[in-house]
DNA sequence: TCCTATGCTGAACGGCGATTCAGTATGGGA
DNA sequence: TCCCATACTGAATCGCCGTTCAGCATAGGA
């Protein structure tokens, strides 16, 4: 065993133990998969982070704390606000490379008996619609986007995702990608008061 | 102990176990707590259901169908096209008296890893969004709806109304009654082409 | 170079919870 | 009335898994 600072191996670990989550679901994850996938012993993680518990919610931290900062890159990198919103929703959208998402189901259903992780995830929703909300409050400042409720918007337009994101990844009767991009793209439409056709090719506008 | 028909027994077990499910959440039930619940031992439980595992995909059968039979009542109650698509919706919501919702963000979590349960829940779904797109159907006929896909509507209206779920559960920035109320009558008032005013108050149209 | 703080481990522990089992008792049919 | 199929139970079992513990070993400062 090569020996690291804690700092290395608790974020090593965290990672790990993010990706048995997802892969076995968070009710099902042992200390063992953790371990084993990490290449370390089960009493490693234990020395760490004192608790499984502990170790759960300490990756979900994480992941939240990732999540804001993706989106914030993804945001920083489009310039017109029709290309910035499209691209957050995008990424938010089951559809897109956001990898985590059935980690955040696994969190809903444990949250509604767990104060603490419904905390975080108050966080993570409230950052995510304000973020949203910012974005769709700059393109009514340019006139692009036309509504008197931006917040109301986004919390709609992500309400939408989250549904949908739960057929796509229940793997039953899935709505195609396209299917969701398109219903994507006509809400935005239909809260922005925006054209269609704007926001299905914006790069070619 | 009363003797009771094993028939009996079983649907009496059954509906302690989603009062069960509903209060410690599907991953936490122990058969001891039905067991407690129902005044029973058990073993009597293991008897009537052979396993755990099987004991909870009976409970959610009989969940999905209880649900469905009730969605036809609701749906047969009402006389105008638009009281009964919005009791039908304002059944499901959230904030109707559909008791069962936290089992169904349960469920999801689970179906993600568990081929069967997402099976049952696909009917399930699928169901609902064939009895709504038919309700809309029914409404375009009458010329009150106007839209060129009610399965799509359907889809999308089902999905908002899940999204909203998760947020009114999980108690973190609940969004309230009135909200979820108003951005479902938004919505339908969006992808139908009626009047709001007309859904808010149809009873005294 | 040595020494120690600390990263790390394997083996054992402890308790929990599903399931088994051997047996009890009762409702209903003959 | 009697009898037995079967509903039902308590106690024991058994495997699993988080956590503890006693010690090992190494990086890095003195």
């Amino acid at each position: 065993m090569v020996r690291k600072s804690a700092q290395d191996r608790r974020v090593e670990v965290l990672n790990e133990t993010l990706n048995q989550i997802q892969l076995l679901g968070m009710s099902a994850v042992r200390v063992a998969d953790v371990a084993e996938a990490a290449g370390v012993s089960a009493s490693l993680i234990i020395y760490h982070f004192r608790t499984k518990e502990n170790l759960i919610a300490e990756a979900l931290i994480l992941a939240t704390e990732r999540d804001l900062s993706t989106l914030g890159r993804v945001v920083r990198d489009a310039d017109t606000p029709i290309a910035r919103l499209l691209g957050a929703l995008s990424w938010y959208a089951p559809t897109g490379e956001a990898r985590g998402w059935q980690i955040w189901i696994d969190a809903w259903s444990a949250a509604m008996r767990d104060r603490a992780l419904a905390k975080v995830l108050g966080q993570l929703q409230e950052r995510w619609i304000d973020a949203v909300a910012e974005l769709i409050g700059e393109g009514v400042a340019a006139g692009d986007f036309h509504t008197d409720d931006p917040v109301g918007a986004a919390s709609r337009l992500t309400a939408l995702l989250d549904g949908l994101a739960v057929r796509y990844l229940v793997e039953f009767a899935r709505p195609s990608h396209d299917d969701i991009r398109r219903w994507l793209i006509r809400q935005m439409a239909g809260e922005l008061g925006v054209d269609e056709d704007a926001l299905a090719a914006p790069r070619r506008a």
